[in-house]
DNA sequence: ACCTGAACACCGTTCAAGT
DNA sequence: ACCTGAACACCGTTCAAGT
């Protein structure tokens, strides 16, 4: 409850930030932060009561940067496509923070905002409790598990081989066993991670569009 | 190359998990394991290159628990959600390794496996290539997407507390700032994940439905 | 060929002490 | 009230040596 004076909550947080933008996360350590912030790793604990509340810091701070304009949406899709997209783009502009933001809880009020906000959207479509609920997990865990397939799935780049790699592994494979598998490598080496994602939440879109919700 | 012999591939595999069921993720170390298996830190080394691979054995060996009916589906979106049904269950059967899954590459035969059959039915709305890659996309996006808003979303519930608990927190939100947050937490505590899983399937699937993937 | 202990360079965190 | 170094109990991994 005592409020510390070096150092500000967002000083903690973009500090930690570029730590991760810059080392990776393997980088980001309380003795690293402090180092970051000019000062002794224990000083770290007049801000923060364990390591965890760094990775959480960082998540608060990607999803922070999602900007979407607030109104002038026609259509609910067209809301709901700009506020996802935004969420995409922020966390793909920090690609190593994708695992925080995968596994850490964040209750932080940007979170709630943006939560807020795509359930507003969604609520336009005539969706309200259960349903709701529902349309909601569907496209946050579209957002976040396409960020997590690109990171971690089967056709997920390999850190240190290139795309064409990659796709040369499953060209490999036995061609009648894996002849999807084989299929979908191919189609990846001639598409784009933001194509794939406007095309994924258009198909969910469309299944939201087409069952308005209706009272169960 | 040389072939260790004092344990087996799957010995290992079998230990991790063990070891990450009963004691979480944190208690998942080279010493640790070792020790699980009767033996020294350093023996691990003789099958594993680092520490990672570990990681990986335990994400294996969860993929590689889903079972599903092989054959006999009339339509192609039963088999779809068998299978993704299928891999829920799995995952869920381990709630401590849901960030490995989350966050790990793996490129075991197990995945490779699931991966295809998941194609295989996907293939069956008449999608190929780009289209297939999407529809792929999507459906393992909802899948990886659902278990990590259980496990870190906003509506996540904190380890230590109960669902009452997290609920009564979003209740005490400003009310008319975040309506609709309180709005789905309340649905929340009157619905099930399984429940949530279906639902929110069945949306993509219909939108995999409606558009059967035309050429492009 | 396979196994393994000692040692090194890290961690997060407790504790006690500084101002 | 806030800050911080020393020390502790861990890590993963290198190295050198065992059989």
């Amino acid at each position: 409850m005592g409020r510390p004076a070096k150092f500000t909550h967002s000083q903690l947080q973009a500090a930690a930030l570029a730590l991760v933008d810059r080392e990776g996360l393997a980088g980001l350590s309380m003795r690293a932060l402090a180092g970051e912030l000019g000062t002794g790793a224990m000083t770290l604990y007049n801000y923060v009561s364990q390591r965890e509340d760094i990775d959480l810091l960082v998540v608060e701070a990607v999803i922070g940067e999602a900007r979407w304009p607030l109104a002038g949406y026609a259509q609910w899709q067209d809301e709901v496509r700009a506020i996802a997209t935004a969420l995409w783009q922020a966390v793909r502009a920090h690609p190593h923070a994708i695992p925080l933001i995968l596994t850490r809880r964040s209750r932080s009020p940007a979170v709630f905002e943006v939560t807020e906000a795509l359930l507003r959207a969604l609520a336009r479509s005539g969706r309200s409790g259960p349903a709701l609920l529902v349309a909601f997990r569907a496209v946050s865990g579209l957002i976040t598990g396409l960020a997590q397939s690109e990171l971690a799935g089967p056709l997920a780049l390999q850190a240190e081989e290139s795309a064409e790699l990659t796709i040369a592994r499953f060209r490999a494979l036995p061609a009648e066993r894996f002849a999807h598998l084989i299929d979908i490598a191919n189609a990846a080496a001639g598409s784009t991670a933001d194509g794939e994602f406007r095309a994924s939440l258009d198909l969910l879109l469309a299944g939201l569009s087409a069952d308005r919700g209706g009272e169960r």
